[in-house]
DNA sequence: GATACGGGTGTTATGTTGTATCCAACGCTG
DNA sequence: CAGCGTTGGATACAACATAACACCCGTATC
C-alpha cells in the first residue's frame, strides 16, 4: 500500500494537471467532458475530501450551471463510471479519483475530524480479497475499502 | 480469512442459537434486551441478508411493535453499538452478526442478485491495514470492507 | 437542406434513508 | 414514594437519490 494524500503538495498544480489528465483521457474515450463534468471535477479536486451531491449542487446552482439533484447526480455517475471519481460510500459521498487511468482498487483513509480523503492504493489488498473469495466461489465485481479515524494532522491537534 | 455463510445451513438453530448468545451476552453486559430489539434481531438472523431500517420498521408495524422510523433506528444502533449486528454501508443496510462476541473486524460479501450477506473474519486484513496506516500517521478507528459481486449459487444460475 | 437519432440537460415530482425534539412510560434505587 | 436514568411514542423535518418527461443540439443520413 502507497500512501499519498496527507502530504502538503502544490495543489493548483495537482489540480490542473489532473483537468487535463482527465481531458486527455475524456478525449481518448471519445467521451463528452461538458461544461458540467468538467465543473463538478474541478470541485472534487479542490478539496481533498468528499463533498455530498448537494454540497456540490449548491455551487453548480450558484454559477449557473443547474439547479435541481439529478444535474449533480448525473455529472457524479458520469465521473466514477468512467473512473474519474469515487463514491465514498460511508459517508454518502464523492471524492476525485487520485490516480487517474490506472486501473485500480481505491482503499479511502477518512479523516472524521476534517473530513479529508486520502485514497490509497489497495491493488494488492483486492488482490488477496480476490484469491480468497474464490476459494468459496464468490466472484468479486467491486471492493469497497472505507478506514474512518483521524489523519495525521487531526491526530496531533485533539485528544 | 474464513469464509461462511454461503453453505447450507440448519437455519432454524441457526436463529435459536445466535438468539440465546445474544441473551447471554446481554445479561453479562447488564443490557435490557427489550422486546423491539430483540426481534429486530430475530428479524435479521431469519434473513441472512442485509435489510433496511424501512423494512425492518415495516415488519414492527404489522406487529404491534412501534411504528415510526426512530422505534427502528433506535433498535439497530442499540445492536450495532453491541456488536450484535453491523451496518452494511454500501446498502444503507443492516445484517446479523455472524460472529458474535468475539471481537472481530468483518469484512461482508455481498451478492448483488441474491442480497445474500456474507459476514468473513477481516482481522488479518485489518491488522495489516492498521500496520499500513500507522506509517502514514492515520489513526484507524473504524474499518468498512465489502465486497459485491455474485454469490456461488447465483454465479451458477445467472450469465 | 430536411429529417431522424442520440446524448446531454432542464424540470417537476417523488421515493428512500436518517435525525432532532419533546414528552410519556417504565423500572430501579434511595 | 420521589427522583433519576433508560426506553419508547409521535411529530416533524433533513439529507440523499431517482423516475419520468420535455427540450436542445450535434451528427448522420437521405
Amino acid at each position: 500500500m502507497n500512501t499519498i494524500g496527507f502530504d502538503a503538495h502544490d495543489h493548483t498544480h495537482c489540480i490542473a494537471d489532473t483537468m487535463q489528465s482527465a481531458e486527455a483521457l475524456c478525449a481518448e474515450k471519445g467521451l463528452r467532458f461538458t461544461p458540467v463534468r468538467r465543473r463538478v471535477l474541478e470541485l472534487l479536486l479542490a478539496e481533498h475530501r468528499a463533498m455530498g451531491a448537494y454540497d456540490i449542487l449548491e455551487v453548480l446552482s450558484a454559477e449557473g450551471l443547474g439547479s435541481q439533484p439529478p444535474v449533480a447526480y448525473r455529472a457524479l455517475e458520469f465521473l466514477v463510471k468512467n473512473g474519474l471519481a469515487h463514491r465514498v460510500e460511508g459517508l454518502n459521498a464523492y471524492a476525485a479519483c487520485a490516480h487517474l487511468g490506472t486501473s485500480h482498487a481505491p482503499a479511502f483513509l477518512i479523516c472524521r475530524s476534517c473530513q479529508l480523503v486520502a485514497e490509497v492504493n489497495g491493488d494488492e489488498l483486492s488482490a488477496a480479497l480476490e484469491t480468497e473469495a474464490a476459494k468459496s466461489g464468490f466472484r468479486i465485481e467491486r471492493v469497497a475499502v472505507e478506514l474512518v479515524g483521524q489523519c495525521p494532522s487531526c491526530v496531533g491537534k485533539a485528544a
